[in-house]
DNA sequence: GCAAAATATGTAAACGTTTACAATGCGAAT
DNA sequence: ATTCGCATTGTAAACGTTTACATATTTTGC
C-alpha cells in the first residue's frame, strides 16, 4: 500500500506515461468518437488507472464546460422537511454525476447572500433555494450571475424571469386538513401557524377558511393563532388555546411550532383527542411515538426533490427552458389524534 | 433592475473599465499590499462593484491557491447526530469563507467511493468523513490524493496516517447510561445495539460490561440484543425483549433502531418506566415528546462538529499536522423513563 | 506506383487567475 | 545633466483542461 501525497496526476502526465499527446489522452478519457488504435486507447485507460488519474474539475470549469456542482440553499437544515428533499435532490445529481452544496441559510438573508456569492464564486451549475424570508434582492443576485435556478417551497413576490418554482400546495394542505376535522364532526376548529413573511405560507390559512366555508362557519378571528416558528411561539399558542372555546385544532407546521404546542398542551394536563382533536401539517420524525399517534397532512418531499432536481438539470442543459409552477399534491395519513367533539 | 444573464464579468472587464492592468487589478482585490495611488484602487474597487464581479475560484483553484470548499461525507444523512454536526461545520466553515459540500454515502462504501471520487475531482481543500461500515481502500483514497483529513465518530480498522480522529466517547456512553439504571436499583439491565462492522461502536457495550462490572453483575449474553439499525430491527430486539427477565433496558442508538423498539413496547401494551426502565444514547428529537419522557445519554454533536472543522482548517493551512485523537464526552439528560425496579 | 481518401495523431489557443519580474516615471543626490 | 532609488504599473508565464485545426500515416482505387 503506497500513499504518495505528491500533486494529483494530470492529464500530461498520463499522455508521458503512454508516450503520446494530451489531446489523445482527453480524447479517450472523455469517450469522445475519435478515430484511433485500439491498443492507444487500451494504454491511455490503463495508464490513467495506474496514476490514480482523476480529472481536474477546475480546470474543465475554466474552460466553459459544466462544473458538476449543484446548490441547494435551504432556510432551516434541522428541519426534516428540508432534509427530505435534500436527500432526493443529492440522489437524482449523484445519477446525474453531479455533487451537491448545501447551504444553510437559517433564515437569515444576509447569510443567505454571503452564502450566495461563495457559490457564484464557486461557478456553480445550478441552484435549488427555499428563499430565506422575502428577499428577491438575492435571487435577482442568481440571474445576475446566469445561473439557471429552481425556487423551491417558498414563494417570493418578485418576478423573476426564467426561474422556476415547485412547491406543495399549501392551500389542498389547510383545505384538507380541516376537512378531515369536519368531517368528525367539529365545528370550532382552531388553527395555528408561522407569523412568517412568506407569502404563500398563508394560503394554508385560505385552506382552513375554505373547509369551514364549506359547512358554512366563518371561524372567529380569535381562532386563528399565529406566532414564531419556535418553541417558545409553540408554547405562547398553548397558552392562548386555552382560552378559547375550540374543540379541534390544525397545526400548519409540524416543525418546533408543534412541538411546543403539544408540550404545553402536556403542561396544561389537555389530552388528545379527548380534549381537543388534531391535525398537523407535516410529517415529523416522531408522529407515530407519541401516542395516541398524530393524524399528518404528508408533504410530497421526495417528489418536490425529485422534480425540483430534474428540471433543474433540464435548466442546466437548456437554459432558456422554462416550466410552469408545479405544485404537488398532499397525502392525509390517519391517526388517533381525531375524535368526534364531545357533546357538552 | 437590470438582469444580465450574460457570463459572469472577467478580472479583464474590471482591468478595461479601470483602463489598468489586471494584475494591479488582482493584487487590489486580494489586498495585497502592493505600493498603489489611492484612487487607482478605489477605481477598481467600485468597478468591481459596479459589474458585479466575483472571483472565479476555478481559476484560482487551477493556480494551486486553495479553493474554499470543504466536504462533509456522513452515512445517514436522516439522522440528527449527523445533521447536528454538519451545522456546526457548516458555521465554522462559513466563518473561514469556504463552502461546505455534503455528502451521503447511506452506508455504502461504493457509493462512499463513487461521491469521493467526484469531491477528489472538484479539487476540495480538505474533507471530514464519517465513514461508512469498514472500508479503509476509500479512506486511502483521500490520502493517495494528498486530501486532507478528518475522521469523524467512526474508527476503522486501517492507521491511515496524517489522518485525525475526532469522535464521542463510546465506552463513557455505555458507562453512563448503564450506572444510571443501576444507581436507581437495577440490575438485571438489557442492552440493545447494532450489528454494525464499526469496532467502536461496540465500545458501548463494553461500557455497559463495565458499569455492571462495578456492582459485579456479569450480564447473561442473551441479555445483550444486535440487530439492525432499522425500525425492522427494533421491532425485532423488541420481540426478543420480552422473553427476557430483565427490568431496564439500554438503547445504544437514538435513531431508526429506537423507535422500532418503543413502537414495539407500545404494541405490547408495555409502559416505561413501569414495566421497563429505559436510557437512551443519543438525543433524538422526539425526546419530551413521548411520555413519560426519555433519559438519554446527549453527545456532544456540535462540539465534535466544531472540533473537526477547526482541526481540518488547520491540517488545510499545516497538512503535516496531526491531533492527536479526541474523544469528547457525553451528558446525561435526566427523564420520566427511569423509576426503581418493582419487587416482584 | 501514385493520387486521393480515409484514418490516426499531434499542436496550440483559450478559459480566468496569481505573481515573479520587468518597465516606467519622477524627484533627489551627485 | 547624469545617475540612483523609489514608487507605481505593466508583461507574461503558469495552472490543467478541451477542441478546432493541422499534420502524418495508412489504405484504397486506378
Amino acid at each position: 500500500m503506497t500513499l504518495r501525497p505528491e500533486r494529483p496526476a494530470t492529464i500530461r502526465q498520463v499522455a508521458e506515461r503512454v508516450g503520446t499527446s494530451i489531446a489523445t489522452v482527453s480524447y479517450v478519457l472523455n469517450g469522445k468518437d475519435r478515430a484511433m488504435r485500439k491498443e492507444l486507447r487500451e494504454a491511455v485507460w490503463t495508464a490513467a488507472r495506474d496514476l490514480g488519474y482523476v480529472g481536474n474539475a477546475a480546470a474543465r470549469a475554466l474552460k466553459g464546460m459544466q462544473r458538476g456542482l449543484i446548490a441547494v440553499l435551504v432556510p432551516q437544515f434541522g428541519n426534516n422537511f428540508f432534509t427530505r428533499i435534500c436527500v432526493e435532490v443529492e440522489a437524482v445529481m449523484r445519477d446525474a454525476g453531479s455533487v451537491v452544496i448545501t447551504g444553510n441559510s437559517d433564515e437569515d438573508p444576509a447569510q443567505e447572500r454571503s452564502i450566495l456569492e461563495r457559490l457564484i464564486a464557486q461557478q456553480i451549475d445550478g441552484c435549488i433555494i427555499a428563499p430565506a424570508l422575502s428577499r428577491p434582492e438575492n435571487l435577482e443576485l442568481l440571474a445576475r450571475h446566469g445561473v439557471p435556478t429552481v425556487i423551491l417551497e417558498r414563494s417570493i413576490g418578485a418576478d423573476i424571469p426564467s426561474t422556476d418554482f415547485v412547491g406543495h400546495d399549501n392551500f389542498g394542505a389547510g383545505l384538507l386538513a380541516t376537512r378531515q376535522l369536519i368531517a368528525a364532526g367539529h365545528r370550532r376548529i382552531a388553527y395555528a401557524g408561522w407569523n412568517s413573511p412568506i407569502a404563500n405560507i398563508h394560503d394554508r390559512i385560505e385552506g382552513y377558511r375554505a373547509a369551514l366555508a364549506e359547512v358554512d362557519v366563518v371561524p372567529d378571528p380569535a381562532w386563528v393563532l399565529i406566532d414564531d416558528l419556535t418553541l417558545a411561539g409553540g408554547r405562547q399558542v398553548g397558552e392562548r388555546l386555552a382560552g378559547l372555546d375550540v374543540t379541534a385544532l390544525v397545526i400548519g407546521h409540524h416543525h418546533e411550532l408543534a412541538k411546543g404546542i403539544l408540550g404545553e398542551l402536556g403542561r396544561q394536563g389537555r389530552r388528545w383527542p379527548e380534549d381537543l382533536s388534531i391535525v398537523l401539517i407535516g410529517t415529523p420524525e416522531w408522529r407515530d411515538l407519541v401516542r395516541p399517534s398524530l393524524a399528518c397532512i404528508e408533504r410530497p418531499e421526495g417528489e418536490m426533490g425529485r422534480r425540483a432536481a430534474e428540471l433543474l438539470l433540464k435548466k442546466v442543459e437548456t437554459p432558456a427552458h422554462v416550466a410552469p409552477a408545479l405544485l404537488l399534491a398532499n397525502t392525509f395519513l390517519p391517526g388517533g389524534s381525531i375524535a368526534p367533539p364531545r357533546v357538552p
